[in-house]
DNA sequence: TCGTAATAGTTAGCCATCTAACTATAGGGA
DNA sequence: TCCCTATAGTTAGATGGCTAACTATTACGA
């Protein structure tokens, strides 16, 4: 945060700052139990529309370890949100598909987030997003790719 | 992370991404045991020079609840990076100081910081840094202000 | 065919982070 | 002086995330 601090140093500190900001409105804005990751997770499978999805497929599309995965998977299974099966055409994997309580939830989790959604936007300049979400993709896509 | 989210939702998301990449590498290169969590810690005695701080004025710098920080101290302090004495003003506070080899260990942890940053420097145009961190730092300034 | 490598998931154990609730001390007003 | 409030830390319990190590199954090459 310092100016003694590297550029890089400080652009990420600020982003780790606004991902904790964010992040922990947003787990205050969902019902009670319901948390980010798990959130993600329902809101994949209404958005893309898929019938079921392996948990390899789901941790690879989070950018997210499979025992995480696993674990997350195995709260949403608890709460009756998804449904976890094994593959009859493979007997490694698994078919994990959202539930009608689920679909219900990522409605409900849709309508707790309005608010502060409505909130930041009206406080935070639409320009500012606009120059923000390129360069940041950017930088991420760079990043992504030195990882390995 | 697709067209169909809002634009602060897709900020927020490469936000989120890019603090998962960095702080992965940051964890991958620092010296077994350390984590960004400590070395932060070790590296604000250093930088600020304080003899010593205590836990509440350490969570706030840092922005993290006292329960948090406590176990962090608390790990500092059984490796021998920290010391937490009672303050002898005010019984209900204490204060902790960086020790030698606590000092030692921030050095080792530049070190080691040091490649992945060159890395950085090297993949990253030093103008999409430059333009990002003005940016970001004016929309964490609104986040923050909005957390109430 | 057989054996090895690759893939899918889980389990165990760790750290960071949070909220809620609790203890202890300091401060301030009646 | 006494009580109530504010402040400092800790403890308990939860989630998200990771690596390492393990099991099970599939795939592929000799």
């Amino acid at each position: 945060m310092s100016h003694q601090d590297p550029l890089a140093f400080q652009v990420l500190n600020e982003v780790g700052i606004i991902d904790q900001l964010a992040g922990h409105a947003a787990a205050q804005a969902l019902p009670r139990g319901m948390t980010l990751a798990q959130f993600g997770v329902l809101n994949h499978f209404v958005r893309l529309g898929h019938a079921w999805q392996t948990p390899a497929r789901l941790a690879s599309a989070f950018q997210v370890s499979r025992p995480t995965m696993s674990t997350t998977l195995g709260r949403l299974e608890r709460g009756g949100y998804v449904t976890i099966a094994p593959d009859p055409d493979d007997g490694r994997s698994k078919r994990v598909a959202i539930t009608a309580r689920g679909r219900a939830m990522r409605d409900e989790c849709l309508a707790c987030l309005e608010p502060p959604l409505a909130a930041m936007n009206a406080q935070v300049p639409r320009a500012l997003l606009e120059e923000l979400l390129p360069r940041l993709t950017k930088l991420r896509t760079i990043l992504d790719a030195m990882r390995d």
